[in-house]
DNA sequence: CTGTTAACCTGAGTGC
DNA sequence: TGCACTCAGGTTAACA
Protein backbone atom coordinates (compact mmCIF):
# COMPACT_ATOMS: atom_id res chain seq x y z
CA UNK A 1 0.00 0.00 0.00
CA UNK A 2 2.19 2.82 1.47
CA UNK A 3 4.09 4.98 -0.97
CA UNK A 4 5.46 7.85 -0.17
CA UNK A 5 3.05 10.01 0.37
CA UNK A 6 1.07 7.54 3.10
CA UNK A 7 4.78 7.04 4.76
CA UNK A 8 5.03 10.88 5.27
CA UNK A 9 1.47 10.80 6.77
CA UNK A 10 2.47 8.54 8.93
CA UNK A 11 5.49 10.02 9.90
CA UNK A 12 4.42 13.41 10.61
CA UNK A 13 1.55 11.78 12.70
CA UNK A 14 3.37 9.59 14.56
CA UNK A 15 6.52 12.02 15.66
CA UNK A 16 4.88 14.38 18.21
CA UNK A 17 3.59 11.16 20.48
CA UNK A 18 7.26 9.27 20.38
CA UNK A 19 9.72 12.45 19.98
CA UNK A 20 11.16 12.71 23.39
CA UNK A 21 9.48 9.43 24.91
CA UNK A 22 11.70 6.64 26.27
CA UNK A 23 11.23 2.92 25.45
CA UNK A 24 10.38 0.77 28.13
CA UNK A 25 9.81 -2.70 26.82
CA UNK A 26 9.49 -4.31 23.95
CA UNK A 27 7.32 -7.12 22.55
CA UNK A 28 7.14 -9.13 19.46
CA UNK A 29 4.65 -11.48 17.77
CA UNK A 30 7.16 -14.00 16.92
CA UNK A 31 6.07 -14.13 13.43
CA UNK A 32 8.52 -13.95 10.39
CA UNK A 33 8.68 -10.71 8.38
CA UNK A 34 10.67 -9.50 5.42
CA UNK A 35 13.40 -8.73 8.09
CA UNK A 36 12.98 -8.57 12.09
CA UNK A 37 16.24 -7.81 14.75
CA UNK A 38 16.33 -10.74 17.04
CA UNK A 39 14.66 -9.34 20.75
CA UNK A 40 17.74 -9.90 21.91
CA UNK A 41 18.93 -6.93 19.91
CA UNK A 42 15.90 -4.88 20.19
CA UNK A 43 16.15 -4.97 23.79
CA UNK A 44 19.87 -4.18 23.90
CA UNK A 45 19.74 -1.77 21.34
CA UNK A 46 16.51 -0.22 22.54
CA UNK A 47 15.32 -0.88 25.72
CA UNK A 48 15.38 2.59 28.06
CA UNK A 49 16.30 4.70 24.95
CA UNK A 50 14.94 8.33 23.63
CA UNK A 51 13.16 8.97 20.73
CA UNK A 52 15.21 11.97 19.31
CA UNK A 53 13.78 12.20 15.47
CA UNK A 54 11.11 10.58 13.59
CA UNK A 55 12.17 11.00 9.54
CA UNK A 56 11.36 9.42 6.51
CA UNK A 57 13.95 7.90 3.56
CA UNK A 58 12.30 6.42 0.11
CA UNK A 59 9.50 4.52 1.91
CA UNK A 60 11.04 3.42 4.69
CA UNK A 61 10.43 5.31 8.38
CA UNK A 62 13.39 5.88 10.34
CA UNK A 63 13.54 6.61 14.35
CA UNK A 64 16.35 8.00 15.45
CA UNK A 65 17.42 7.30 19.24
CA UNK A 66 19.48 9.20 21.68
CA UNK A 67 22.55 6.79 21.54
CA UNK A 68 22.72 7.21 17.87
CA UNK A 69 20.83 3.56 16.40
CA UNK A 70 18.47 4.03 13.86
CA UNK A 71 15.15 1.82 13.95
CA UNK A 72 14.02 1.33 10.19
CA UNK A 73 10.23 0.46 9.46
CA UNK A 74 8.40 -0.34 6.00
CA UNK A 75 5.18 -0.89 5.94
CA UNK A 76 5.03 -3.16 2.94
CA UNK A 77 1.89 -3.57 1.61
CA UNK A 78 -0.13 -3.86 4.67
CA UNK A 79 1.62 -2.03 7.40
CA UNK A 80 0.25 0.45 10.10
CA UNK A 81 1.75 2.10 13.06
CA UNK A 82 -0.86 2.78 15.94
CA UNK A 83 -0.59 4.45 19.19
CA UNK A 84 -2.33 2.71 21.93
CA UNK A 85 -2.86 2.47 25.74
CA UNK A 86 -0.82 -0.41 26.77
CA UNK A 87 -3.61 -2.13 27.72
CA UNK A 88 -5.46 -2.29 25.13
CA UNK A 89 -6.62 -5.38 23.39
CA UNK A 90 -3.91 -6.41 21.10
CA UNK A 91 -4.91 -6.99 17.46
CA UNK A 92 -3.95 -9.86 15.21
CA UNK A 93 -0.92 -9.16 12.82
CA UNK A 94 0.64 -6.92 15.63
CA UNK A 95 4.56 -7.80 15.47
CA UNK A 96 6.14 -5.34 17.18
CA UNK A 97 4.58 -3.32 20.50
CA UNK A 98 7.15 -0.22 21.89
CA UNK A 99 6.04 0.41 25.43
CA UNK A 100 6.58 3.88 26.19
CA UNK A 101 7.71 6.32 29.36
CA UNK A 102 3.99 7.55 29.48
CA UNK A 103 2.25 4.32 29.08
CA UNK A 104 1.23 4.52 25.38
CA UNK A 105 2.27 2.01 23.36
CA UNK A 106 3.85 2.45 19.90
CA UNK A 107 2.46 -1.02 17.58
CA UNK A 108 3.59 -2.03 14.41
CA UNK A 109 0.41 -3.96 12.56
CA UNK A 110 1.18 -6.12 9.41
CA UNK A 111 -1.44 -8.19 8.06
CA UNK A 112 1.05 -9.46 4.83
CA UNK A 113 4.16 -9.62 6.84
CA UNK A 114 5.88 -7.67 3.59
CA UNK A 115 7.61 -4.70 5.55
CA UNK A 116 10.20 -5.15 7.45
CA UNK A 117 12.14 -3.81 10.84
CA UNK A 118 15.24 -2.92 10.90
CA UNK A 119 17.96 -1.53 13.62
CA UNK A 120 21.03 0.23 12.44
CA UNK A 121 23.62 1.10 15.33
CA UNK A 122 24.40 4.62 13.81
CA UNK A 123 23.83 6.54 10.89
CA UNK A 124 26.85 5.47 8.92
CA UNK A 125 25.68 2.21 8.52
CA UNK A 126 22.52 3.55 7.50
CA UNK A 127 23.57 5.32 5.07
CA UNK A 128 25.18 2.05 4.08
CA UNK A 129 21.80 0.32 3.46
CA UNK A 130 20.65 2.98 1.58
CA UNK A 131 23.23 3.79 -0.83
CA UNK A 132 21.63 1.97 -4.12
CA UNK A 133 18.61 3.76 -3.41
CA UNK A 134 18.15 6.97 -5.92
CA UNK A 135 16.72 10.18 -5.20
CA UNK A 136 13.82 11.71 -3.53
CA UNK A 137 11.52 13.28 -5.59
CA UNK A 138 11.49 16.53 -3.44
CA UNK A 139 15.32 16.73 -3.84
CA UNK A 140 17.11 19.17 -6.12
CA UNK A 141 19.25 16.02 -7.54
CA UNK A 142 15.38 14.60 -8.74
CA UNK A 143 15.52 16.45 -12.14
CA UNK A 144 14.71 16.03 -16.27
CA UNK A 145 18.78 16.12 -17.45
CA UNK A 146 19.31 13.76 -14.24
CA UNK A 147 15.79 11.38 -15.15
CA UNK A 148 17.10 11.61 -19.11
CA UNK A 149 21.20 10.80 -18.16
CA UNK A 150 19.34 7.26 -15.80
CA UNK A 151 17.33 5.97 -18.42
CA UNK A 152 19.52 7.03 -21.48
CA UNK A 153 20.09 3.21 -22.68
CA UNK A 154 16.70 1.47 -20.85
CA UNK A 155 14.50 -0.01 -23.00
CA UNK A 156 12.08 -0.54 -20.08
CA UNK A 157 8.45 0.99 -19.50
CA UNK A 158 8.84 4.48 -17.97
CA UNK A 159 6.05 3.37 -15.06
CA UNK A 160 8.91 0.88 -14.43
CA UNK A 161 11.19 2.79 -14.47
CA UNK A 162 9.74 5.11 -12.23
CA UNK A 163 8.54 2.84 -9.94
CA UNK A 164 12.65 1.46 -9.33
CA UNK A 165 13.90 2.75 -5.87
CA UNK A 166 17.47 3.17 -7.77
CA UNK A 167 16.07 6.06 -10.03
CA UNK A 168 13.72 7.96 -7.70
CA UNK A 169 12.48 6.74 -4.45
CA UNK A 170 8.94 6.42 -2.93
CA UNK A 171 6.26 5.82 -5.72
CA UNK A 172 4.54 2.89 -6.17
CA UNK A 173 1.81 1.11 -8.22
CA UNK A 174 -1.09 3.89 -7.67
CA UNK A 175 0.86 7.15 -8.13
CA UNK A 176 3.14 5.51 -11.25
CA UNK A 177 -0.03 6.00 -13.15
CA UNK A 178 -1.00 9.39 -11.28
CA UNK A 179 1.87 10.67 -12.50
CA UNK A 180 1.87 9.55 -16.29
CA UNK A 181 -1.44 10.48 -16.55
CA UNK A 182 -1.04 13.66 -14.98
CA UNK A 183 2.17 14.14 -17.42
CA UNK A 184 0.29 12.60 -20.40
CA UNK A 185 2.67 10.06 -20.94
CA UNK A 186 2.11 6.84 -22.28
CA UNK A 187 3.39 4.70 -19.75
CA UNK A 188 4.58 1.66 -21.88
CA UNK A 189 7.00 4.01 -23.84
CA UNK A 190 10.55 3.30 -23.33
CA UNK A 191 12.86 5.55 -21.13
CA UNK A 192 15.32 6.14 -23.44
CA UNK A 193 12.43 7.37 -26.03
CA UNK A 194 11.22 9.96 -23.86
CA UNK A 195 12.32 13.90 -24.72
CA UNK A 196 13.90 16.81 -22.48
CA UNK A 197 10.18 18.45 -22.31
CA UNK A 198 8.33 14.87 -21.05
CA UNK A 199 11.01 14.91 -18.46
CA UNK A 200 10.09 17.91 -17.31
CA UNK A 201 6.66 16.92 -17.18
CA UNK A 202 7.07 14.26 -15.40
CA UNK A 203 8.90 15.44 -12.47
CA UNK A 204 6.83 18.30 -11.83
CA UNK A 205 4.00 15.64 -11.94
CA UNK A 206 5.76 13.67 -9.94
CA UNK A 207 6.38 16.96 -7.23
CA UNK A 208 2.16 17.98 -7.84
CA UNK A 209 1.20 14.33 -7.26
CA UNK A 210 3.03 13.50 -4.50
CA UNK A 211 2.58 16.81 -2.83
CA UNK A 212 -1.13 16.62 -3.28
CA UNK A 213 -1.14 13.54 -2.09
CA UNK A 214 0.37 14.21 1.36
CA UNK A 215 -1.75 16.98 1.72
CA UNK A 216 -5.11 14.99 1.42
CA UNK A 217 -3.68 12.73 3.95
CA UNK A 218 -2.70 9.78 1.24
CA UNK A 219 -5.34 7.37 -0.76
CA UNK A 220 -6.58 4.48 1.41
CA UNK A 221 -7.49 2.11 -1.51
CA UNK A 222 -8.18 -1.07 1.24
CA UNK A 223 -6.52 -0.41 4.13
CA UNK A 224 -4.77 3.08 4.41
CA UNK A 225 -4.89 4.32 7.60
CA UNK A 226 -2.97 7.38 9.46
CA UNK A 227 -2.11 7.19 13.20
CA UNK A 228 -5.63 8.26 14.33
CA UNK A 229 -6.89 5.13 12.42
CA UNK A 230 -8.42 7.83 9.70
CA UNK A 231 -8.48 7.21 5.86
CA UNK A 232 -7.10 9.21 3.41
CA UNK A 233 -8.70 11.52 0.76
CA UNK A 234 -6.52 11.35 -2.36
CA UNK A 235 -8.02 8.01 -3.56
CA UNK A 236 -11.30 10.47 -4.12
CA UNK A 237 -8.31 12.02 -6.54
CA UNK A 238 -7.30 9.17 -8.09
CA UNK A 239 -8.12 10.29 -12.07
CA UNK A 240 -7.13 6.37 -13.27
CA UNK A 241 -6.03 4.12 -10.88
CA UNK A 242 -8.41 1.89 -10.08
CA UNK A 243 -10.42 3.31 -12.94
CA UNK A 244 -10.48 0.58 -15.86
CA UNK A 245 -13.19 0.65 -18.22
CA UNK A 246 -14.61 4.27 -16.20
CA UNK A 247 -14.45 7.26 -18.99
CA UNK A 248 -11.04 9.22 -18.64
CA UNK A 249 -12.03 12.68 -16.51
CA UNK A 250 -10.04 14.24 -19.32
CA UNK A 251 -11.34 13.44 -23.15
CA UNK A 252 -14.10 10.58 -22.04
CA UNK A 253 -12.68 7.87 -23.54
CA UNK A 254 -12.58 4.64 -21.56
CA UNK A 255 -9.50 4.40 -19.36
CA UNK A 256 -7.32 1.62 -20.07
CA UNK A 257 -6.21 -1.32 -17.94
CA UNK A 258 -2.63 -2.88 -18.75
CA UNK A 259 0.13 -5.33 -17.06
CA UNK A 260 3.31 -3.96 -16.81
CA UNK A 261 6.14 -6.26 -14.64
CA UNK A 262 2.96 -7.69 -13.36
CA UNK A 263 1.51 -4.83 -12.07
CA UNK A 264 -2.08 -3.35 -13.33
CA UNK A 265 -1.42 0.22 -15.04
CA UNK A 266 -3.81 2.34 -16.03
CA UNK A 267 -3.71 4.93 -18.56
CA UNK A 268 -5.89 6.40 -21.28
CA UNK A 269 -4.60 6.36 -24.55
CA UNK A 270 -5.51 9.30 -26.02
CA UNK A 271 -4.26 11.95 -23.75
CA UNK A 272 -1.20 9.80 -22.64
CA UNK A 273 0.84 9.82 -26.17
C1' DC B 1 24.09 -6.09 -18.21
C1' DT B 2 18.57 -5.82 -18.95
C1' DG B 3 13.82 -6.61 -17.91
C1' DT B 4 10.22 -9.72 -16.41
C1' DT B 5 8.30 -13.35 -13.42
C1' DA B 6 7.51 -15.57 -9.24
C1' DA B 7 7.63 -15.73 -4.58
C1' DC B 8 6.94 -14.00 -0.06
C1' DC B 9 1.85 -13.56 2.96
C1' DT B 10 -3.23 -12.72 4.38
C1' DG B 11 -7.75 -11.46 3.34
C1' DA B 12 -11.56 -9.61 0.50
C1' DG B 13 -14.35 -10.27 -3.27
C1' DT B 14 -16.54 -13.01 -7.10
C1' DG B 15 -18.66 -16.79 -9.41
C1' DC B 16 -20.32 -21.43 -9.12
C1' DT C 1 -21.94 -22.28 3.77
C1' DG C 2 -18.06 -23.86 0.95
C1' DC C 3 -14.66 -23.98 -2.70
C1' DA C 4 -11.69 -22.21 -6.36
C1' DC C 5 -10.02 -18.43 -8.14
C1' DT C 6 -8.42 -13.46 -8.68
C1' DC C 7 -6.59 -9.40 -6.91
C1' DA C 8 -4.25 -6.04 -3.66
C1' DG C 9 -0.32 0.03 -2.09
C1' DG C 10 6.33 -3.63 -2.09
C1' DT C 11 10.59 -5.85 -2.68
C1' DT C 12 13.86 -8.96 -4.52
C1' DA C 13 15.89 -13.54 -5.94
C1' DA C 14 15.80 -16.17 -9.90
C1' DC C 15 15.37 -16.48 -14.55
C1' DA C 16 15.59 -15.81 -19.76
Amino acid sequence: MPELPEVEVVRRGVRPHVVGRRIVSEAVSGQRLRCFPSRRMLRETLRGRRFEAVERRAKYLLFVMDNGAVLVLHLGMTGRLGIFRADDTIARHDHLRLLLDNGMELRFNDQRRFGSVQLFASAKELNIFFAPLGPEPFSEQFSAPYLAAKGAKKNQPVKNFLMDGRVVTGIGNIYASEILFKAKIDPRTPAARLSPAKWKRIVESCREVLARAIEQGGSSIINFVDLSGNSGYFQNELLVYGRGDEPCAVCGKRVQRIVQAGRSTFFCNKCQR
